[in-house]
DNA sequence: TTAAATAACTAATATCGTTAGTTTTATATT
DNA sequence: AATATAAAACTAACGATATTAGTTATTTAA
């Protein structure tokens, strides 16, 4: 029921990933790919739908990955402590795989079925790494989508080269994530406040 | 000494910003560009040097723009005011030109003179804006950084409709600011704290 | 041993960016 | 006013790309 099992798409992606963080994601053609594997393009079409499909399973795939990144720093940890090693995982993975990073945002459909799941466990995710903070209701959802554009932000402009400026990028993020997190602190005091007027 | 003045620069910019905004950046192309202006695609290269440089010249477009809905945001405001309605301003752009806004930041050259120009002017007018927190030294740099972050990646993800959430964007884009704001304050007073101890 | 399923192939098409060379036309010059 | 020049727009052509259709080959199952 298998014949020919030189391709299959472990190999595909992983050859994929190679290209999109060497040389960047626009450089993941379906004609490179089929170089680098040593195949002719038509050939990929046995096991992925064409470049979109291709860039769908790459995406899924580094959702994946950084969500696997990001779990494992949050693990045993609560408050800023968690936070902190959850921002610098979240960096770390987008240095260290640029293309794949990149193709995370890139996915096209919000629909995929895969997409949402992964999408909804890091939420998940985030939320339980926000807990210490005392979040009410939508309060904990807000800042999550905060500490994502932060993260992402920063990210995408590093890779960019959008920081033109000669500074240390580690002092940077790390003041930005002290700035987030005074914030949030601040934030749960004046809702103390609130609710236990003086 | 000029002619047949069919086409010029500002003309065909004005088609590849609404190609860009309507259709997304990635169908700027030299083909739909030139269907556009009912041309034949090689007569583009009389004003600009190919597709990258069609893009380059959409980069800075973009950045003036960009720069100069920043600017208008600012004059006459200082401390949160000021920062808050730059905040507003980028994003109200982010989202009024979404195709020009991607141009502005896949921008090839970071190297680019004109490129160089406007982030730097642009840099001047964040730290301005911030003045009122009375940073030291590379500290102002730094919060022009984390401040671009968090915009960039807020915009980025809205327009990706990375946010999956059923939640008001305008909502969580306030708390995010706040947010900052906050922690902007409270590391204005550790700051204090430090020069002027108990 | 043979049949079926599937992977990989060749061939072909449409679209894109780009270059070279030609034609056309508005302006400048006589 | 007639002409020369410069620049814009054109046609033709090439290489690269994604994609489809149809063919060949090979592994597995019967």
């Amino acid at each position: 029921m298998s014949p020919r099992i030189g391709l299959d798409l472990p190999t595909i992606l992983q050859a994929a990933v190679e290209i999109a963080d060497t040389r960047g994601l626009e450089e993941v053609t379906l004609a490179s790919l089929a170089q680098k594997l040593d195949v002719r393009s038509p050939s990929l079409y046995n096991h992925v739908n064409g470049l979109s499909g291709l860039r769908s399973k790459l995406a899924v795939h580094g959702l994946e990955q950084l969500l696997h990144v990001m779990t494992q720093a949050v693990v045993g940890r609560s408050g800023d402590d968690a936070v902190r090693e959850l921002g610098k995982a979240y960096v770390a993975f987008a240095r260290a795989h640029p293309g794949l990073y990149d193709a995370t945002l890139r996915a096209p459909d919000p629909q995929d079925e895969e997409v949402r799941r992964l999408a909804g466990e890091t939420v998940d995710l985030v939320v339980r790494a926000l807990q210490a903070y005392e979040l009410k209701d939508d309060a904990a959802l807000h800042a999550v989508r905060g500490l994502r554009s932060l993260l992402h932000g920063f990210s995408s402009l590093e890779q960019r080269g959008g920081f033109g400026l000669p500074l240390d990028l580690d002092v940077s993020f790390r003041l930005l994530l002290d700035t987030f997190l005074a914030g949030l602190h601040e934030m749960k005091r004046r809702a103390k406040a609130e609710s236990k007027p003086t």
